[in-house]
RNA sequence: CGAGCCAGCCAGACAGUCGCUGCUAGUAUUCUUCAGAAUGCUGGGAGAGGAAAGUCCGGGCUCCAUAGGGUAGAACGCCAGGUAACACCUGGGGGGCGUAAGCCUACGGAAAGUGCAGCAGAGAGUAGACCGCCGAUGGCUUUUCUUUUUCAAUGAAAGGGAACGGCACAGGUAAGGGUGAAAGGGUGCGGUAAGAGCGCACCGCGCGACUGGCAACAGUUUGCGGCAUGGUAAACCCCGUUCGGAGCAAGACCAAAUAGGAAUCCUAUACCUUAGGGCUAUACCUUAAGGUAAGAGGCGUGACCCGCGCUGGAUUCGGGUAGGUUGCUAAAGUUGUGUGGUGACAUACAACGUAGAUGAAUGACUGUCCACGACAGAACCCGGCUUAUCGGCUGGCUCAAUCA
């Protein structure tokens, strides 16, 4: 049975979660609009946190179309994608792509993650917590 | 039917699948102060806008030694009303645009002061003479007449006066031309050398009276004044009215960490009182308790000045950053009906109960239909203004044409 939901676990909360993963991020795909940053956690499930500049999507309604679809892509391939906390960063010019387009690139990027993430599998455990 | 004006409304619809955030009912687990809390599951129901936007005004709410005085600064500016308040709205007045419905209006003061105005032009604010007109009055001058004096005497010379002319030298003139956005009231008649508010009539203007109107203001009313006070105040300015500051990251509560906070103790400046000690001593030095007061500097009071408040070291207790809870949505509420009012609006009754996120929900996909979907996303809440906007619908009105 896959998990299809999007609560608040599956979610970064504060600026601590999002500092973690900008200091240690082991895993970076990214295409011209998107970037996106990862690093394992030990949580058993992987969590997703946004940053949409102002910057890049001016108005309001664009921010918030673009997390949407983040999101919802997301949320039903999250069952394949392993204890990854991952961060979606925008650049310059998603505004101006229509939702189909992005859901494809959101998916094609997801799939790159993973692939990435096993074949770091093997040489793991040098780094699990290295705070106190 | 065409062109247009005003007011209001809608903001793709329906179905299915998968999700998100509150609320509510049931249920399970955990915790415990035994009544709740947290988490999960199931059902029900709710979930962006007309501008949510710009943050441009006004208020509520909250806090800030309580906000006292003065200065500066800012905003507003025809009148009356509405309102919690406003820069908003309503009604009215003046001015402008339009054939009209209607629209626009920063609409106090330029006879307090200061300043500004390119080019052109003679002259641009106590006006001005380039062309033109005149040249009355002076000046020069032709001719004629007249008069006085002198002489060598029907004449001549010198001087004075008058008339008709000429010149355009002094001068007069703001009618006309020309320049300019603007040339210091307009038209006509008289008047004059030519002209001129120089005089008069009418129009216009200013100041009063009267009448109407709450008032702004208006007038086929009336008296006075020959008549400027040219423009610009979204230039300084003057006059009148209003304004304490900061904002939900306000503020309150729970609370890892850390100090800059509070209480206690100590000490420090000056003075006073009481009790005691040193000393011959009422002087001087000193101890304890109590009381009073001042100073400079700094900091705060978020423009400045006055005014006002605070002020050093040790110990103990609290503390409040990360994070969480709250503030947080029932409100100057929406709809309907009645009443009052031209209207904004007020008021009475009835019904309704309408998002509350916080790394930030309100979505994605599929199918069907059509007019093929614009601008655009709540962040404490209201009232406005401004700006953006695919199209569609409803009502009222104006103009033109046609028909009856």
């Amino acid at each position: 049975m896959t998990n299809h939901g999007f609560d608040k676990s599956l979610r970064l909360l504060n600026s601590s979660d999002y500092k973690t993963v900008f200091d240690d991020a082991t895993l970076k795909v990214s295409n011209p609009n998107i970037l996106i940053l990862a690093r394992a956690n030990d949580k058993g499930h992987p969590r997703l946190g946004l940053v949409v500049a102002k910057k890049n999507a001016k108005l309001a309604v664009q921010r918030n179309r673009i997390k949407r679809i983040a999101r919802e892509s997301f949320r039903l391939q999250q069952d394949q994608m392993g204890n990854l906390d991952t961060i979606v960063l925008t650049r310059k010019g998603i505004d101006q792509l229509d939702n189909a387009t992005l859901q494809q690139m959101f998916s094609q990027l997801w799939y790159q993650l993973q692939k990435k993430a096993k074949r770091q599998m093997a040489p793991k455990q040098e780094r699990s917590d290295s705070r106190s």
